[in-house]
DNA sequence: AATGAATGAGGATTCATTCAT
DNA sequence: GATGAATGAATCCTCATTCAT
């Protein structure tokens, strides 16, 4: 067994450790040790590769935003129009990789992260800023100069759809989340033209 | 100095004092003992008057979650069309006690407290409910059979206001918060009779 | 109601809960504030008649003990032979006031006790000379000279029974208790000749 | 210093300390860091080893009765006619092992444990029922059907033995208590053959 | 006489992190 | 590269004890 090239191998088994064991508790109390034994290693090999439980956390929270990047852009791909973009990128945000009850609850564990560090807050600004700055994007042509305000409605909107899906009371499936914010949005961006 | 009758007053004092150190914090990692220094007390008292840690919290959140119904309640009672009651629900969301840094970090560490502990969960869940059907009520007059809908919308709308304001990023008053959401379910409503 | 005269009555209380508690328990760990309650009364109303935990223990044991010196005295007054003391003595360790689980536990506990406390060590070996002299008083004139070693046993089964009986594994009661430690003595002394 | 296979090194180093611990406290109200102390490690390690307090307990019992065991079943390879057994059995009762304040001090509070601790009665239990069965076997020869009732005369003579040895009072030397139980015995079993 | 109020001192337990191998 | 070993620094919670009333 080569020993070398182990490293992204391992990174990658923490991130999606970090993140599985942030689903299970629930909260961000959770342990170097429960993290590495879930991903199959040392807690001791884990801080090696990390240095520390923060830049685990970060890494993690990286990992999510990445994997929603993905999904955007690949949504966006197919899409033709710009009523069909704004369709994709609601749909990525209610897709099966982000909306999943683990991820779900890492989101609303990073809001909670970026409240106490800096770079996790930056990281989730970021993600807020590209969402909107595509949503005015696409609104612009539909609704002109209100594009601005739309696009933070349903920004809003897709947010407060995770914080309640969060509390796993009243719980939607995916399909019903994206109808539920297109639905909203078509009022305010008025009748369909093409879509 | 009165010796006797203080189990209100140091009961008063920790819950705030809890309030004020999740805020300070951003999160629940929050020690009894700094919770008990800022009520002015010995960590031990806490401990008295609480039990344990959990009750700490859940005190807390009850408090903030009475205060939150007394505003509604408050701004329910100058209402007189179903429209002005709706508008002031949306208004006791965002009222000055709640769209306040400390309260709005409070209420989304209360969401993740939620995951993990059921009474807290039952909380979040009543106060959830209350705020549904209170939206339901008074859209009924407005949109008939939609007002399920509309409700969920307004509901999640508001939540997400709240968790992006968390960010502190694009922060907003409160005013702005109101005029948003209101801005956004007129819309869904239609402008049917009158305000 | 006078509030004189209470003392007493307090320490009395005291003592009972004590001992119940330590019953309870099957160990010493018991707190002021459970003996307190059981009793019916604050813990610092315990405090202030018994100055420390410590002197609370120990005048449970002394009641224990003092309890377990009327019973033999009664049972010996009744006595009429050597022999008759003899068996009144047995009779008097495994009366009902004694062998209940209760007194038992607390027995045990106080051996303990006895380990770490000097005045409670010194209380024990009381206890344990008396009963040894009362013995070997009315062993004498059953067995001469080897009445102080025959005491000895008898001592050592008394206590054997009481240990194994802590366990409540093969329990006895008292009338089997007294049976065996008799019998057992009774090959030692040899034959009758009243009884 | 090798830093691998050090568990069972500290597991025995903590159980040692634990019984030396107990023996100078002469209760359980010891603490782990003083144990972890004596044993020449933090206490963090002690519980890294040993999960709790209660189960660095239930080790020192398990210790001091699998040394018991040993040194019964050394005696009794020696031994070669059933009171030969029967003498070797209230030998290592009594032997040098066992016999010393320390480790009577922890029998003692063990008995108290077991009041306490299913485990620790079940751990007594065993070890009791084992002296008992022990003891029938070898006195059946000797006593026919009465060996039961012998049998149960001579562990508690035993268990009471050590039960006054804890008072360290007239403390016997461990020839002197084997002495006194064999000699108490052999009235009850007769001078059938011989040893 | 009696108690609620209050706390300091501790004790079990956890955990991120470091280190030697 | 990998890990078991090890610990200091917390943190929750308990409790005997004191004090003002």
């Amino acid at each position: 067994m080569p020993k070398v090239g182990m490293e992204p191998i391992r990174r990658d088994a923490l991130v999606n450790a970090t993140i599985a064991e942030i689903g299970r508790a629930g909260s961000l109390d959770v342990t170097v040790a429960q993290i590495a034994k879930r991903a199959g290693m040392s807690s001791a090999l884990a801080h090696h590769y990390f240095g520390n439980k923060d830049q685990i956390f970060l890494a993690a929270m990286r990992h999510v935003l990445t994997v929603y990047g993905h999904d955007v852009r690949a949504a966006l791909k197919k899409a033709e129009s710009p009523r069909e973009r704004l369709e994709a990128l609601v749909e990525a945000s209610f897709c099966v990789h982000q909306f999943d009850d683990e991820i779900i609850a890492a989101w609303l564990n990073f809001y909670v992260l970026a409240q106490t560090s800096e770079p996790a807050r930056r990281l989730l600004a970021v993600y807020q800023k590209r969402l909107l700055s595509n949503l005015v994007h696409d609104l612009r042509p539909l609704v002109g100069d209100t594009a601005p305000m739309i696009a933070l409605r349903i920004a809003a909107l897709i947010d407060g759809v995770y914080l309640r899906q969060a509390l796993r009371d009243r719980a939607m499936d995916n399909h019903s989340a994206t109808r539920m914010v297109l639905d909203a949005a078509e009022t305010w961006i008025g009748r369909k033209t093409d879509a």
